[in-house]
RNA sequence: GGUACCAUAGCUCAGUAGGUAGAGCAACGGACUGAAAAUCCGUGUGUCCUUGGUUCGAUUCCGAGUGGUACCA
């Protein structure tokens, strides 16, 4: 297989397009795809929870029907997931894949799964979840600077370097010590891993003013459509990490009483479009990126082709 | 129509005993190595309604105008 690809004229090419969420990149990859004859791989980190449609801007039935889609529904909100194993599965899919087609489309806004896929993440041993737990507990009872203390001990390379204010990197670092019983920088090597085959990024965007119209359109659309509902049946299990997300977390605060229904609308508002501009503070470091307007779909195809 | 009050950041407002101004929210910018739609950090962006006057100097004091709110007709 491997001596196969060397020596194939045309190389397997990965077509990445990205972009803020509700900038259209669904549609995009939909009509680049039919131009290609192939299937779309997606990079969302929400929509691979079959518990949350409406929420996550799923494509439609129809679309789904249209291009064969993976990694959307593929995964339950109580199962656990990260972007090692992201990585790990979509690039075996894409060796299957590749076996039948030259390209390849994959779509999604998380950032991080690009960069994982695109460039690999350095590999250390999975936490068991015990203790996960344990050093949450410690975080809850004995607070940030407990924490800190505890990692200035296990690795002091990596305390000088972390950002000390940000909880989740430093108990991401010591369940890492105390899984291996290593520093958590011993496992940080910043090499950029070669993928036997071509990547060409297309990151989508429009002027802020439409995005944002874009985003408080798609939200009347979302909650006309029932996601006070869905977010109502996902109520129970709203301490899971998978619905620590924009568009539930408000409607579970509303649920809570904490503000009513058109307070909680304006917040999933709010939050979108901080989201929106994270992602597009993400994708602008990226210098392989190749930016285009999302109804420029043409000039698109014709990049890509030669 | 009359009287009173108000006019300062995108919004709600504070303030300057006369020396060109600051809070909250919104907004804007950035970081990011297995929870990433997460998590964390930084930044006031302003004809102080307009126009005369007093003054070395007016967003501030006085007059007029314009707009708004309330009450009286």
């Amino acid at each position: 297989m491997e001596n196969k690809k060397d020596t194939c004229a045309v190389q397997s090419r990965l077509v990445v397009v990205t972009g803020p969420t509700a900038i259209g990149k669904t549609r995009v990859a939909i009509e680049i795809a039919k131009a290609f004859h192939t299937e779309i791989i997606s990079c969302d980190s929400r929509q691979m929870y079959r518990e949350m449609h409406i929420g996550t801007a799923v494509p439609s039935a129809e679309e789904l029907a249209t291009v064969p889609h993976h990694f959307i529904g593929n995964l339950s909100i109580h199962d656990y997931y990260n972007v090692s194993m992201f990585e790990q599965e979509c690039l075996q899919l894409l060796d299957n894949l590749f076996q039948t087609y030259q390209t390849v489309i994959m779509t999604g806004g998380s950032g991080l799964y690009i960069d994982a896929l695109c460039n690999g993440i350095d590999d250390f041993p999975t936490v068991d979840t015990e203790i996960r737990e344990t050093v949450t507990g410690w975080f809850e009872t004995e607070g940030i600077e407990y924490l800190r203390r505890q990692l200035k001990m296990l690795d002091p390379e990596h305390y000088a370097r972390v950002d000390l204010r940000n909880y989740k990197r430093i108990m991401k670092a010591i369940e890492v010590c105390l899984q291996t019983g290593k520093p958590y920088s011993s496992f940080l090597t910043s090499q950029q891993r070669l993928r036997p085959f071509e990547i060409v990024k297309i990151a989508l965007n429009r002027p802020r003013e439409e995005l944002v119209a874009n985003i408080h359109r798609r939200t009347d659309a979302m909650m006309e459509a029932g996601l006070l509902g869905e977010a109502e049946s996902l109520y129970p299990y709203r301490k899971l990490n998978a619905l620590n997300t924009v568009g539930y977390k408000e409607l579970f605060a509303y649920m809570d009483g904490l503000h009513d229904l058109d307070t909680a609308v304006e917040l999933i508002r709010r939050n979108t479009r901080r989201y929106a501009k994270r992602q597009l503070t993400w994708f602008a470091r990226d210098t392989a990126m190749q930016w285009f307007h999302p109804d420029h779909i043409d000039a698109m195809v014709e990049t890509l082709h030669s």
